[in-house]
DNA sequence: ACAAATTTAGACAGGCTTGTCCAATTCGTC
DNA sequence: GACGAATTGGACAAGCCTGTCTAAATTTGT
């Protein structure tokens, strides 16, 4: 049973379980209450766990904020690189392409349970622990930005888009897929499947008004050439 | 002395002050440490009164919430009407107009102590009292959002963009002038001048890159036929 | 099945916070 | 200058929360 494989090197086996649990629990009644107003109690019946096993395990309340933190950062910052890692390079159709890529990432990274936390907690308590949220910043948006840059730099070369500074229009193309959605992230609200891709088709669309390569009729050929 | 006028009707003269004086600390309280993490004896300390004034005059700690958050978005929402009324209406230099506007807009109801203390309280109280938020969403973004739209629809009628949906041009457009301020916002910290300038610079000139009017080559003089 | 480690439930002290009460003081007005 | 209202500082009870401790029950590995 279990979980198929058993490694005789770690001792403990539902131990790990339940500390992932507590973490789930508490990244929630943090989000749901603030730091100061989450109640170990309230942690420790969500987790499904005692009292005293929250403190076994993460010491003080200070200490599980940060595990929270640190935990909810590392998920993030890996689904929103494996997202990144399906940006259309020889896309067929830039426009849904570009959708779908939006899509995906809205869905997986940012308006999901770990992307809506994080983002909470970070506005909540950012400025209380700024080295904290260091990390994240570095890691999530610095990289993403990054990455998504070199994406559009690429498609750029390729001649698909014409971009002047595609470190800006990384940022830009982010802020706008979300455009419709800034009222419900503020409520800490999750939008429906179909106010993403609303939000998502009206982005691109604009995104595409700005940059895409209008110049040469056939444009959208010639670039293939390359190849 | 004091400030000039001083109408008989009103019994209290400094006690308004005091009123204002206990929102104000509320205000940066509640923001600094969460609901709950607000000391009613910080707040008091903070307006230079006592505790027992806080109570007269507010009751307890939500009436004093629930009062900071009506100040509050009285004041923003004021404070976004007036720049509204500032948008180019027969624009001379329609990219500079615009990003003037922008950065009016951003110093003055975005960046400023208000808008950045409501929208904190919004993000982490918003969840737990959605009717008093209510208010909020109709009167500042809902409103804001027409206002703008009817703006576009204006400069897109007379000749000077060319807009599918207004509305959606209005929500892009602030979200393109705020691309770059996403994270200093997320931590609660207040962008440089220059930054807004620039986040502004970048957002406008995308914005005019997908809206304006493309087609005649004279078509900047060409719309002011009609005036 | 046995032994060690983990978990549990509950009690507990210590500290902090809210909200009230009250006497003394200050402030604004006539 | 005198009166009334507002303010102050402090004491106070009641409740809540954190973090610790202990003994019993449970789970885990062998």
């Amino acid at each position: 049973m279990k979980h198929g494989v058993s490694p005789d090197t770690f001792p403990p086996r539902s131990h790990e379980a339940k500390r992932v649990s507590v973490v789930d629990a508490a990244a929630s009644v943090f989000c749901r209450e603030g730091y100061a107003g989450a109640n170990i109690d309230l942690i420790a019946a969500e987790a499904g766990v005692s009292r005293q096993t929250v403190y076994n395990h993460h010491g003080d309340k200070e200490k599980l904020f940060v595990a929270v933190v640190h935990d909810l950062t590392e998920r993030c910052n890996a689904g929103i690189f494996a997202t990144i890692a399906s940006f259309p390079d020889q896309p067929t159709d830039l426009e849904a392409d570009l959708i779908a890529f939006a899509v995906r990432m809205n869905r997986n990274c940012i308006c999901n349970r770990d992307g809506r936390f994080l983002r909470k907690l970070i506005q909540a308590e950012g400025e209380r622990y700024p080295e904290l949220f260091a990390e994240w910043r570095e890691q999530g948006p610095g990289r993403t930005w990054s990455a998504l840059a070199a994406r559009f730099a690429r498609l750029a070369f390729a001649g698909h888009l014409a971009i002047g500074d595609p470190d800006v229009a990384a940022r830009q193309f982010l802020a706008l897929v979300n455009a419709e959605l800034q009222i419900t992230f503020m409520l800490g609200g999750m939008p429906t499947e179909e106010e993403v891709l609303r939000s998502a088709t009206n982005g691109v669309r604009t995104f595409l008004s700005a940059f895409a390569r209008k110049k040469s009729p056939a444009g959208k050929q010639a670039a293939l050439v390359h190849a």
